[in-house]
DNA sequence: TCACCATATCAAAGCGCTTTGAAGAGGCGC
DNA sequence: GCGCCTCTTCAAAGCGCTTTGATATGGTGA
């Protein structure tokens, strides 16, 4: 059923109907009732490309995802940022258009969502340090929101980011006042902007006490549960081994965990962790005394925050690019004590 | 740039043009390649909206995912599964939507994704054993296939699925062969289709040697690895624990894995356990010898596959129903041993 | 009574593409 | 030179909606 035979079934012209069911204010408040009810029972819904068509506008947001050959991991964290998003999508009536793209063609497809028009923004995912696809959002003239952020890059276009340099600042802050000296970094892949700048938190923190940084103690890689495993043993074998370790994921300290274990180290005695935890639902770390300290934010949160920030500049696209900074809360847990003497 | 305008600046009609880009015999070859060379140039690609107002084909597959507030945890499998469809709407040149959606208005959602005709196909996730979206998606005529079945109803529509029934008969049955008699199982939702063969799998295996189910030795939740951790120390408090556990997926295996070093027992020696890995990216329970024996089957060739499966259903909208069984193998890792006796 | 205005409805154009049916351009045999 | 056929190209209609500008209707004040 499409909208003229609604309208022939309700003797009224397809432009009445339109303007009744779009809430205009030029239509009879009975004939607006008598259309709604109309629409309702038969099951009426405009089609989608008609009106995409028409109007100009997509009604939806596009997540577009890298996914290379090299680091083929699909983040973890993904599955909770769309669920967040896709709540304000749903109450603003938007849907959610899910691009993966090896990051070869990544321009081209950005491109090609433009000019097919099928999404009225763009929600970028995990941003490099001197992301191109910025420079090339602003060229392609489409809202846009990164989740993340590009260091190298001025600071001018929008963005929704946790604060990584504070939150692993403090981290390691925690540690020192612990009187731990040795601390190791267990980090995400380096050429993604968040770890460098987590990796800054943690080395400012250090020098704030004169503590040089160690190479040694400075792992990274894809944030699974082996790389905290592997990196652990290897620091642990170091002659003057790591009493504490910040790990750049709940997933990471895992892995860490098992290391210390396989050792027959107790967590928060012999060493202490503190984890950065995305408070994810299937890993969450709670309860009274949580296993592993941890830097915690949501990322569904940031999810949710996102989309709503898109589509804001959707509905004013003159206004300034909008920007948010979460902080991320320090909660003590059991996996953190005093440094050993 | 639109059709009309390329075909101006080609001296041609919009006819001509649209046939040659979307490889038409009617058109001389040497056309073709100057109107694609055009197109290449100037940077055009058709616009969505119209394409799929004049082809009634939307060039788009949604997934629609239920996230009601009483469970409302995002499946960690779900990253994976969409990265693998993707590769498969990437080749085939279809584009991705998702939907989450509360389980109250999931039926209008889907009716509204026929109606607006957003999508050409549906891949239905996390079905429950009589899961009426089937017969609604049906009656609404969309190409559909489910990923899990619902065991309750009529065995006529499509799906991929793991053979979850079998996999936890093999896992029982290999901790049965290592002498093990109290075999407990720490199963994912069981309202959900995919626990209730699970453990029909344990028990089956189980009373085919004779050892009737005892409930103490059962348990279901979400699958976090607090689930995992909770069950597991509760199970060890009971007079007569258990001395092999089945996990339902890797996470719940580490929260097992927690409980089991916070008493102090070392895995596939006082305690053995098995675990199911959907061979996650971020989780790779890999090596030579893995940490967890475990049944695999990886979830993002389920989603490719699953992904080309409505592919062909559209393609051939009379054929039979396809479904597809994939089964898991069983990796013998670290945590399984003899039965202590 | 008439002009005037606000209100409620409509006809028709247009969004950018595909596709049907028609027509122009050559090549061939007679 | 004519008719016929094949190979290319084209004009125009249509997909289902929104939106502009016009039209009918009834109420008001002069």
């Amino acid at each position: 059923m499409n909208l003229k035979q609604l309208a022939e079934h309700l003797q009224l012209s397809p432009t009445t109907v339109s303007r009744a069911l779009n809430g205009y204010p030029e239509v009879n408040e009975a004939t607006r009732l008598r259309v709604e009810a109309a629409a309702r029972a038969v099951g009426y819904s405009p089609n989608a490309w008609a009106k995409g068509l028409a109007t100009g506008r997509a009604m939806a947001i596009g997540h577009v995802m890298p996914v290379s050959k090299s680091h083929e991991m699909v983040n973890p964290v993904f599955g909770d940022f769309i669920t967040g998003a896709s709540e304000a999508y749903l109450r603003a009536g938007y849907d959610m258009q899910l691009t993966l793209v090896d990051d070869e063609d990544e321009a081209m497809r950005y491109r090609n969502l433009r000019r097919r028009g099928l999404v009225d923004g763009i929600i970028v995912h995990a941003p490099l340090p001197a992301d191109e696809r910025i420079a090339l959002l602003r060229e392609i003239g489409l809202p846009f929101v990164v989740h993340g952020r590009a260091s190298e890059l001025p600071d001018d276009y929008a963005w929704i980011d946790m604060n990584n340099r504070r939150a692993f600042e403090r981290a390691t802050e925690h540690l020192l006042a612990l009187g731990h000296r040795r601390i190791a970094l267990v980090n995400g892949p380096e050429r993604q902007d968040f770890a460098l700048r987590r990796r800054e938190g943690v080395l400012t923190a250090q020098a704030a006490q004169g503590i040089a940084a160690d190479p040694a103690l400075l792992s990274s890689g894809e944030m699974t549960e082996r790389l905290g495993y592997t990196a652990t043993r290897e620091m642990r074998a170091l002659p003057d081994p790591p009493t504490a370790i910040v790990a750049a994921s709940m997933v990471v300290a895992l892995g860490i965990w098992r290391a210390l274990r396989d050792e027959g180290v107790t967590l928060g005695r012999e060493v202490s962790v503190v984890a950065h935890d995305d408070d994810l639902g299937y890993l969450r770390n709670g309860g009274d005394v949580p296993v592993f300290t941890a830097t915690r934010a949501s990322v569904r949160d940031a999810g949710r925050r996102a989309a709503e920030m898109v589509l804001q500049m959707i509905r004013d696209p003159s206004c300034a690019p909008l920007q948010t900074l979460i902080e991320a809360e320090l909660i003590l847990g059991q996996s953190t004590g005093r440094a050993p003497s």
